[in-house]
DNA sequence: TGATGGAACGCGCTTACCTCA
DNA sequence: AATGAGGTAAGCGCGTTCCAT
């Protein structure tokens, strides 16, 4: 089972290659914090409103269905709801609404459906017990095709996808639902352990910078130390790349002359070469984000 | 023009059921 | 055969958005 669900697209690995990085824009409204220090990951799956019309739907609607559903409900029943929009007993819900311009195009189809989501909707068998049907694998795989193009689903889309599967909308509504909760579910589990790298990260090089700091300070403690050792004043740090300059030949460097000695500071785009001073970030995905939250908060 | 109410929708949480080891 | 764990379809409540009034 979850080999196939590898295979589905659930696999959020956690192994980052070299430059990829996580991405925290699946999900609207999750790690919005961290979405900010990431603005230029590209979104996976694009909005449904960006592809509502009915091209989305150009994925080919040949013979899937052939003895596709083992589950599935009873045609009888199943067609003559989403034919008739009528799914539940209590779907008098009105559909006169004509609101929503875009979401509701199918108005009758749609809002039966959604009647039927609501409240009493054992339109399978008419008993109170809710029956499990399990999807067949040709089934989910269609929805998942479908969900990588958009996740989400306008009412013409699931009208579309239900009829082509055999399945109620509701259920496709469903299914889509629960599929963007395993995403985010994922991602999350990803971005936590992304987080957790770089606390360790962070943790190591506090620990090394700890360490060196306490053998400087009993170096600066022996008097040989201090007799070769220039003012501290001298010792200045690039602003752009944050790293401590080479000891100059003569003291009061100027920033001119500071800059020389930094070839790279004629880079027109101070924001493409944000070295990090001491490797704090390993992970080449970390140091992207560092870069980000740089370019949030640009020093001088 | 802003306030208000209804409809539709998505999400989080949860339950119920199914499959498998 | 029984059972517990994990996966997932589905129910429910709530907040948000859009639109008509």
């Amino acid at each position: 089972m979850m080999a196939e669900k590898a295979d589905l697209g659930l696999s959020l690995s956690l192994n980052f290659p070299a430059d990829t990085k996580p991405s925290f824009n699946h999900m609207p409204g999750t790690f919005n914090l961290l979405r900010t220090t990431t603005p230029n990951c590209s979104d996976s799956y694009p909005l449904s409103s960006d592809r509502n019309t009915s091209d989305a739907f150009r994925v080919e609607t040949r013979s899937f269905l052939k003895g596709i559903d083992v589950n599935r409900i009873p045609a009888t029943v199943t067609e003559a709801e989403d034919e008739a929009g009528v799914s539940s007993p209590n779907s008098t819900i009105s559909s006169i609404s004509g609101k929503r311009s875009e979401r509701d195009v199918p108005v009758n189809d749609n809002e039966g459906e959604r009647a039927s989501s609501r409240g009493l909707s054992d339109d399978e068998d008419g008993e109170n017990c809710r029956k499990k049907l399990r999807l067949s694998k040709d089934q989910s795989a269609v929805l998942e095709e479908s969900f990588k193009e958009h996740n989400t689903l306008n009412p013409k889309q699931k009208l579309a996808l239900a009829k082509k599967l055999g399945l109620r909308p509701r259920q496709v509504e469903v299914w889509f639902q629960n599929r963007r909760a395993r995403t985010k579910l994922k991602q999350t589990e990803v971005d936590c352990e992304f987080l957790k790298r770089c606390c360790e990260n962070l943790t190591d090089e506090n620990r090394r910078l700890q360490k060196e700091l306490q053998e400087l300070r009993a170096l600066k403690m022996s008097p040989q130390f201090y007799m070769q050792m220039a003012p501290p004043t001298t010792l200045t740090m690039c602003p752009s790349c944050e790293r401590v300059a080479a000891p100059p030949a003569s003291s009061g460097v100027t920033k001119v002359e500071h800059h020389h000695n930094h070839p790279h500071l004629a880079v027109s785009n101070p924001n493409q070469h944000r070295a990090l001073p001491f490797n704090l970030w390993s992970a080449p995905t970390t140091q992207v984000v560092h870069r980000q939250m740089s370019a949030l908060h640009p020093r001088s």
